[in-house]
DNA sequence: CTGCGTGCAAACTATTTGCAGTTAC
DNA sequence: GTAACTGCAAATAGTTTGCACGCAG
């Protein structure tokens, strides 16, 4: 997992300003384990920075996922989440009550996946919808 | 790979009405290798059926991927492609020119990928995307 | 000082929805 | 006959964009 310093060492570094938006964003998403949508990113940011937009809030993550520090999952076909952890893992979405939880993928499995593709393979995205256990059982 | 015939029993079975529209759907559907979009399906359907709505192509294509005989894939954020091949596989997404393709998995790997899941899996999906040969070399 | 980044509001676009007319059964 | 389906148009909502101002380097 990546912590804040690297992260804005790294966009200094490729020549991008270090805003105090783009620090707040990027401490916001630093070590979390749930999967933020640009609307819960905007709700939490606002508390500190009244103005912040989500213009600011998409080109900053857009700007993360390209440097490789978070993955923009598609898996909800409503709204964007994003996953600040790098280190593969599936998701599962739970078509009952909507939760998305991360599920793991051992290093081995992930490895097979990759040379699944004959062409070379940037990202990979394992997706897994269902019932959790709760949804199941009512 | 699933006929006509089946998916009209199907709906039959299920209490749903076979309109013409919907047989038309299937029909373009039936066979395809290919992942279209809404507005690639009401293109080709526009010819023979000149007042089809994408309301109707969005709910008939709702409608079979309740019934298991199509997916809907989200790998693209922008729109959605209708993936009418019910067998478990990869799909690849060239971010340099944006084609989709299919990507084979052999059985036990897909297999291996429903168990890492404790919760009850309906459907699995595996998006990958980086570059195509053509996309790489330029 | 210079240009990148921000914030606002307007624009965009894929998808959904309400409703009146139509059709399968 | 009647409930489900269709087609149109309008609504919706997440994301993007244009532009004027502000701030980092």
């Amino acid at each position: 997992m990546w912590n804040v310093d690297e992260v804005l060492e790294k966009l200094k570094a490729k020549g991008y300003k270090l805003t105090s938006q783009r620090r707040a964003i990027i401490e916001r998403l630093c070590g979390r384990k749930d999967h933020p949508t640009a609307e819960q990113l905007y709700n939490e940011l606002k508390k500190d920075y009244p103005t912040i937009s989500f213009a600011t809030i998409y080109s900053t993550v857009q700007l993360l996922a390209e440097l490789g520090y978070l993955q923009i999952l598609t898996i909800d076909d409503k709204k964007s989440h994003f996953d600040p952890t790098p280190d593969m893992h599936a998701h599962f979405l739970c078509q009952g009550c909507g939760k998305l939880e991360d599920i793991e993928i051992i290093p081995e499995e992930a490895e097979k996946l990759k040379s699944l593709c004959a062409h070379k393979a940037r990202i990979i995205e394992v997706f897994i919808y269902g019932l959790c256990p709760e949804c199941d059982k009512g």
